[in-house]
DNA sequence: CGATATGTTCAGGAATTTCTGAAATGACAA
DNA sequence: TTGTCATTTCAGAAATTCCTGAACATATCG
């Protein structure tokens, strides 16, 4: 690995990161070294870069491409295929929300729903119904508000994420506002 | 594991999925059964229900114990300590947010902060510089927004998640609305 | 105190995951 | 077609993680 030491120790911090979920150590070391990459790298380079075998950096691409977290590109005068992250890191962060729901949370959800269908017999059995009720709300809820976020475009959604706490303080505001405005269309500002 | 099918479904989608994450299968065992479960249980239930060894549940516990992601009980006439999750889920989302914050994001971002205190020299390390900025502003923004978000009283984070992008309509309401209301204390309405 | 019940630790075996080299497949140019 | 280069696959070796039983520690009771 000679790579300029930020670069190493970045590309080893996340391959650790890495493994404390799911993803195994080599695939977030690729990552990490196509995202800080100037340039779109082709397999070879990959495994000459981080001492890794040919073989596992081909597999580890296919992780990738799997979570559509990087792209192939092909230069010209060269057979090989390359590969890049995109430019965008909020890109990024919106892919990895996508695969992860779509991984973890909907199969969740779904075998919540299939056994909040069922009726509990036992008091035991009513109790765990509640429980699994109550994880269903909140992880409807939050997953919503993901779907939702991820509609807006990106400065819209950066403006709400440096809004942040305050928006609870605007949520009153707007009500009071809310209830001026569409009280009457909008002539008379204030009445009664 | 002589659970209600239900429940032993549950546990081992739980197992599972912890599995993908960095927490390991036991581990999410042991916490799905005590999620669900109506009182408090004792290791040796657990490990009776699951068909685990005494030892692992007691590595299971700990564990969930350094996550705080239980709670430990004595019940009167039973020498045994019992365990149970808390009976609200909010809080158990904001304990996991706390923690893999803790032991997740706050490294990275030192991480990437140090970095970016140094100097990048070749224009490959420039690029890395880059990327490790906007990377670190994208990090920074959303555990802003987090900690903001982890004041909230449940109630208002719950109306928050349920407004969704709808949010950015009221952005755009209460830009008008503040652009009028703080342009001059009131007499005079606009200006220049 | 000894007896019994409960909880923890840890060495090493079991199970799983990761990684490799070799062979197979594919893609392309001559 | 053949030859060359690039990529993928996969059996098994290597590494890691998980799990257990036995030994140890601690507590409580009689």
């Amino acid at each position: 690995m000679d790579l300029p030491p930020s670069t190493a120790a970045f590309v080893l911090h996340f391959g650790e990161m890495g493994s404390r979920w799911g993803i195994n150590r080599t695939v977030g070391q690729i990552y990490a070294l196509l995202f800080l990459s100037d340039r779109p790298l082709p397999a070879d380079e990959i495994a000459q870069s981080l001492g890794f075998s040919r073989s596992n950096v081909s597999m580890g691409l296919k992780e990738l491409e799997n979570w559509r977290l990087i792209k192939l590109q092909h230069l010209p005068g060269d057979r090989r295929e390359h590969f890049t992250t995109p430019d965008d890191v909020w890109a990024i962060v919106r892919t990895l929300a996508e695969e992860r729901r779509k991984r973890e949370v909907d199969p969740t959800l779904t075998l919540l729903r299939d056994t909040l269908m069922q009726t509990p017999r036992s008091d035991a059995e009513k109790h765990a119904h509640k429980r699994m009720e109550s994880l269903h709300e909140v992880i409807s809820l939050l997953t919503g508000w993901m779907d939702d976020v991820q509609k807006l475009p990106d400065e819209r959604l950066v403006a709400l994420l440096k809004l942040g706490g305050r928006v609870a303080r605007v949520l009153e505001a707007t009500d009071r506002f809310h209830e001026i405005v569409t009280r009457k269309p909008r002539r008379k500002a204030q009445e009664g």
